[in-house]
RNA sequence: UGAUCUGUAGCUCAGUGGCAGAGCAGCCGCCUGUUAAGCGGCAGCGCAUUGGUUCGAAUCCAAUCAGAUCAGCCA
């Protein structure tokens, strides 16, 4: 096959700028992500980064030898494709090329992903490929645009942001497993956190944030754990917890709606519910961890709602929809077998079975998990941190996110003020978000006052000799101030729903992977 | 770390004691507007590994390895 160059003198441009050049002749580069074929007629869907546009290729345009090209073109071969831009409100961007000519870049062969579904596994191997695929895409998009409004948020508020380090030599919350690297013969951790330092440059700076990675070596293999994920830690001097869980509302509200008004198409393709886009303008419940836990255990109710008493509808309703869809897969298997039926109706019936035992296999969880779950909740012990399956069911009853504050004091670290009317109680917040995500903010109002600071630095057992620098700060001018930290990872997955955390950052770090 | 589940074609899976299957992807042909297009055909696997039971094992048993989910911990 010859090789040719089209790109001279031709109008370049990406696909999400066809919009204003509809009609005209420009130039695409990208890759081919889907064709269809018919009698004189290629379809070739292209992506080229900015988007997807479907690129007809009909026989009777192109040259002979373009339309033979287009013949081999295979999934993700590299193209430059000349054509017109016309208006089609079939397609999704609304708009398609019709080609005049082709240039191929490369052809390929056995690109291993189709557009079929995968196994995570496969998918987690060929990540840097998978990327390239259309929800991979979006949640990219989406994360980016996330860390964006996020330094525009802090930046627009008059906040610094100042960078935490790496390397530590000290474990700021203790019980948590640290991954331990050498320092030039010294022994040092990776950092878990960078609060303390944004408490030190708060000092210096007033309003900060910090925004970097952080590493736990928690051996956890579950969908909310990452090894290597990115916080946010803003940290405020002169800032009490009703001001610091006031901007953690302000804050969360300005990401989800800049999403639901600028990433609209990105979450069509996602297929995310709206309703918490919906509903992000309603004031945020605050409620104190004693309310949460009556709550819990069902001792109160919510807006005429019980917690255990809605789970034992949502039970109910499981095993109502589990019956349904066996039944329904009843239905079509016996349609297929019966005979006669055409090919195309046969993968459709398939391939509604294979979601439908899929929806059961994720219903037969819940049918184990909930009774666990009312179980776990009626005996929930006053004192205790709320696990996964509890935040569950607190924020089952909510359609915003929801904060809890005023904890017991030995459940939350020690850094975190005393409650002035309670000592039993300390001055955090947790932000929980509905739809059963649970904890993407924890915060606090910090301990200012070095006696006490002291006394709970010798109660968590720490090194004080390693805090001296951390205790320099109630020495020297302490203030009240207090900051809060946001799991990154956690609320891109919160704003995608994407079911696994693994997929909102593009090489994830977790046990048992390293590669690619 | 514990509990549950999984490992069969490039991918997604069916087959649960009797000669290894389907769909998709690939290749060939047909069809002028397809949206994971459709129709017909071709090719492709010896069932994670090791050992055992059996006349006979993908199927039963054991061990090992790999992975998934949930729990704990957390963001």
């Amino acid at each position: 096959m010859e090789t040719k160059t089209i790109i001279k003198d031709k109008h370049v441009c990406t696909i999400d700028q066809l919009s204003s050049v509809e009609n005209q002749e420009v130039c695409l580069q990208g890759w081919i992500s889907n064709k269809r074929s018919s009698k004189g007629l290629f379809f070739v869907e292209l992506r080229d980064g900015s988007g997807f546009c479907q690129c007809v290729i009909d026989e009777s345009i192109v040259s002979p030898e373009d339309f033979e090209q287009a013949k081999v073109l295979t999934l993700a071969s590299s193209v430059r494709l000349v054509g017109k831009v016309e208006k089609d409100d079939r397609q999704i961007g609304g708009y398609e090329l019709k080609v005049n000519e082709i240039e191929t870049l490369q052809v390929v062969e056995d690109y291993p992903i189709s557009n079929k579904e995968h196994g995570i596994e496969f998918l987690m191997e060929k990540r840097h490929l998978w990327l390239r695929s259309k929800r991979q895409w979006a949640v990219m998009r989406i994360r980016s645009r996330v860390k964006f409004i996020i330094h525009q948020f802090f930046q627009e508020r008059g906040f610094i942001q100042t960078d935490a380090p790496i390397f530590t030599g000290n474990a700021c919350e203790g019980t948590t497993t640290l991954f331990e690297t050498d320092f030039y013969g010294e022994q040092a951790f990776l950092s878990q956190s960078g609060q303390l330092y944004a408490e030190a440059t708060a000092m210096a700076l007033g309003k900060v944030y910090t925004f970097g990675p952080t590493f736990r070596a928690e051996k956890s293999k579950t969908r909310r754990h990452l090894s290597e994920f990115w916080m946010i830690e803003p940290e405020m001097a002169f800032y009490d917890l009703d001001m610091d869980m006031d901007l953690i509302e302000e804050f969360i509200r300005y990401i989800v709606l800049d999403i639901y008004n600028n990433y609209k198409s990105e979450l069509t393709i996602l297929e995310r519910d709206l309703t918490l886009f919906e509903n992000i303008g309603t004031v945020f419940p605050r409620i104190t961890y004693d309310e949460a836990v009556e709550i819990l255990r069902g001792e109160k109710d919510l807006d005429g709602k019980n917690a255990l008493k809605t789970l034992e509808d949502d039970l109910n309703s499981v095993k109502e929809r589990k019956t349904a869809c066996l039944a329904d897969i009843e239905e079509r298997e016996t349609a297929i077998n019966a005979g006669g039926m055409k090919k195309g109706a046969i993968n459709f019936n398939r391939n509604k079975i294979d979601k439908l035992k899929n929806e059961i296999k994720d219903l037969e969880e819940k049918e184990r998990n909930i009774p666990q779950w009312i179980e776990s909740a009626k005996n929930f012990k006053h004192g205790e941190d709320f696990g996964g399956s509890d935040e569950t069911v607190i924020t089952r009853l909510f359609s915003t996110p929801v904060m809890v504050y005023k904890w017991p004091k030995d459940i939350k670290a020690f850094y975190m003020k005393r409650d002035e009317e309670d000592d039993n109680y300390v001055k955090g917040v947790d932000l929980l978000a509905p739809e059963g995500f649970g904890e993407i903010v924890g915060g606090a109002e910090r301990e200012d006052n070095l006696d006490l600071l002291l006394e709970r630095i010798k109660e968590h057992d720490l090194p004080i000799e390693d805090f001296e620098w951390y205790l320099d700060l109630r020495r020297y001018g302490s203030v009240p101030h207090a900051g809060f930290g946001l799991g990154f990872e956690r609320i891109i997955m919160w704003l995608t729903n994407v079911s696994h955390i693994r997929e909102t950052i593009p090489f994830p770090r977790y046990y048992g992977r390293l590669l690619p």
